[in-house]
DNA sequence: ACAACTTGACCAACTGGTTGGTATAACTGC
DNA sequence: GCAGTTATACCAACCAGTTGGTCAAGTTGT
């Protein structure tokens, strides 16, 4: 893959993230990646094609610095549920406007109609759970581990949307920390 | 309000609904309630404005069902978190598609991008955190009682974002199976 | 008669995608 | 080295259809 199309895809996916897929329109791609129609035609058959590369663009991310990077490192399980959590702090939490998680918001917003956009955000959401059931094992048993990480990463995402919709990080912060207690001063 | 522009809004929020808000074209909403654009025009200044209504629509329906039928009514607090729990569920939980929550998907659709929008959904989850706040007290003392309700209601709004991407709700029943079992069957 | 309701053509701007063409870089054969 | 060829990158006008909103006119109900 080309730098440029990399440039594109990096460039497109902050757009698309802070204002969602369809009320991203192409012309605001061009714009802020200052090129052409016929150019963007040149590196992508449609818009679809960049929405599905910005998921994998995102994707990988976490698939390195998420999942290989803190749930799968050799650390103790403590200190992996802690990285994790601090991990979604910082990865949602930005100085300016909080736009929310990008794999919560395609997945609210694509979920029902696209399948492709569905089943891409689908995988990151169950290796992140599957990861982090190994965790929660290690911590507290096998009893329920599965249920358990899927209500952390249920509670985290919530927690992003009342994030997104206060425009305050707050929230988020406070949560994170229930979840920390429960799991680990516990 | 007039008969018919209700008739409007009910059908226009299921729309929204299931498509959201700038994916749901004016034309849709047309063709869906059967009347001609110079018709909508009567009872709607702009496509926004029915927007709101439908927020409004929509935060009638929590306020009567969720926090005066539930939440504020004279049962006991296990009785109030196992009818919310089981309100979740059946709102949210339909036959056809799973469109998730309707406040969920447009605070995050929303909240960066109108400020309208914005405080009116924030003002139903503010509602809804402080009255189960007061069912929680109830059941586990006031410690930390706050922070409970906002993990409880992020963890329901993170399931249905779950259920939504998997479009299945067994993801849904399990979260809330083990919220039940740290409120209830504790 | 008049307010409320309804109609549908019209509007300018916008939408994602198409197209023919130009510019530039890389390659090939002499 | 250089002209010619090919491949890649880039440009912007064009396209048909769509978008939310406007408007003059007509119909219905009281």
């Amino acid at each position: 893959m080309s730098q440029k199309k990399q440039q594109i895809i990096w460039t497109a996916a902050k757009l698309i993230h802070a204002k969602g897929y369809e009320s991203t329109k192409l012309s605001d791609i061009l714009a802020a990646c200052g090129i052409g129609k016929g150019q963007f035609y040149h590196y992508f058959t449609s818009k679809r094609e960049l929405g599905l590369a910005i998921v994998d663009h995102y994707a990988q991310m976490w698939q390195d610095e998420l999942i290989e990077g803190i749930l799968k490192s050799g650390r103790s399980p403590e200190r992996k549920m802690e990285e994790m959590l601090q991990w979604a702090i910082q990865f949602h939490e930005t100085p300016e406007k909080l736009h929310g998680c990008p794999f919560g918001n395609l997945a609210l917003e694509m979920s029902e109609h696209d399948e492709d956009f569905r089943v891409k955000i689908n995988r990151i959401f169950s290796d992140w759970i599957e990861e982090l059931t190994q965790v929660i094992e290690a911590l507290q048993g096998e009893k329920q581990a599965r249920q358990k990480a899927r209500m952390v990463v249920a509670q985290i995402e919530g927690a992003i949307l009342l994030m997104k919709n206060n425009q305050d990080s707050e929230v988020l912060l406070d949560i994170i920390d229930g979840i920390r207690q429960e799991y680990i001063s516990s």
